[in-house]
DNA sequence: GGCAGTTGGTTAACAGCATTAGCTTCATGG
DNA sequence: CCATGAAGCTAATGCTGTTAACCAACTGCC
């Protein structure tokens, strides 16, 4: 590696591969700064320590993962985008199960935080899909608590490795998103009748 | 604290006590130790290090929640015993965070390991909600399943205090509840049908 | 009742990690 | 052409988990 200068991207790019591929347990400054042969100190010219470093992995995470979900879903409804979603964020977090573990622990602040804010763009695409099954204001956000409470466990059981699910994973999956997309259809049925 | 002798599971529960008074991230041996009125190095005549420690409290925390949600599904079918078992799981979590942060990093690794054991008894209680609904058995594991990464995602969120859940909470749980318990009915009604 | 072995506690020392302080080098801009 | 500041380095500090070596008390056996 050149000794071409470091940025802070550089090193949260770096932080966020290096999670992937030993654990986000194993995410160390030490291993950090020799995977970009550089001593250890020298990262703290561009991150501010090691929970700085997590939460901003925890960032990119978020912002990856909505950019990927978001363009999905483009274009589609109904099941087309819950089942879009659904593969979109599954294949995010078995790709990067370090970088989705840093998102689990860390906590969100409020408006103007950046990992609040890409948490944000994630439940939008969300509530766009919920949108397209008619789902009404009053219950969007118990709808969508609903469907992050979905994907947030089986995210967090998959990056933990958690699960041993003998026989075929993927029929599970799919056999989970028609269920949420029968019920969600039938709720609609039911509002159309009132 | 006078000298009465310890024993690991003293020192389990000392360690589940604090994990949910200051955190699962700052359980610590030291102030494991001080809590115990106890040297440090003592603890490691009755607990294998840190990460076993971890594990143990990951162990206790789901052998007490499959006891928990066993006792409030007793005697109830259907959406009383889905609802009893939704609250039970809920009030554990709430009333101990650090515990249940325990079991979400831990891996478990197969039959005969205490900490599946307890696990497979939580997702048995799960199974006897469903059997209520007539789930048949084809489609146990999927219902199982979808359930599981509900309720951990749940839990997960949590116990990060991850949520701001604005406005009512426990509206949206409730809400959740009636979502997936109206699905399982009508499940049950289609394949009466066939 | 005395004695050996085991068990649970101690202090001391070590190792690995994040972090800070202080120095050096080098590119840049006036 | 020098001043400035950013980015790297070495050295040192402190905290935490862990191990080693030692000591005291309880148990069980003759």
């Amino acid at each position: 590696m050149p000794r071409g200068r470091l940025t802070p991207a550089d090193v949260v790019r770096a932080g966020a591969e290096l999670a992937d591929e030993v654990g986000y347990q194993d995410l160390a400054m030490g291993a950090l700064a020799q995977r970009l042969g550089v001593r250890t100190p020298s990262l703290y010219k561009h991150v501010d320590g090691l929970d700085d470093l997590r939460r901003r992995v925890a960032t990119l995470a978020m912002t990856e993962l909505g950019e990927a979900v978001r363009a999905a879903i483009q274009g589609k409804a109904g099941s087309d985008a819950l089942g879009g979603f659904a593969r979109a964020f599954a294949a995010y977090v078995t790709a990067h199960p370090g970088r989705y573990t840093a998102t689990i622990g860390a906590e969100v602040t409020g408006p103007g935080d950046e990992l609040y804010d890409a948490s944000a763009r994630v439940l939008e695409s969300m509530a766009a899909i919920l949108r397209g099954y008619g789902v009404e204001d009053g219950e969007m956000v118990h709808a969508q608590r609903t469907l992050r409470c979905l994907f947030h466990g089986f995210a967090a059981l998959q990056a933990a490795g958690g699960f041993q699910w003998s026989g075929d994973a993927d029929e599970s999956f799919d056999w989970m998103i028609g269920f949420i997309d029968r019920g969600l259809t039938s709720e609609a049925a039911v509002q159309d009748l009132r």
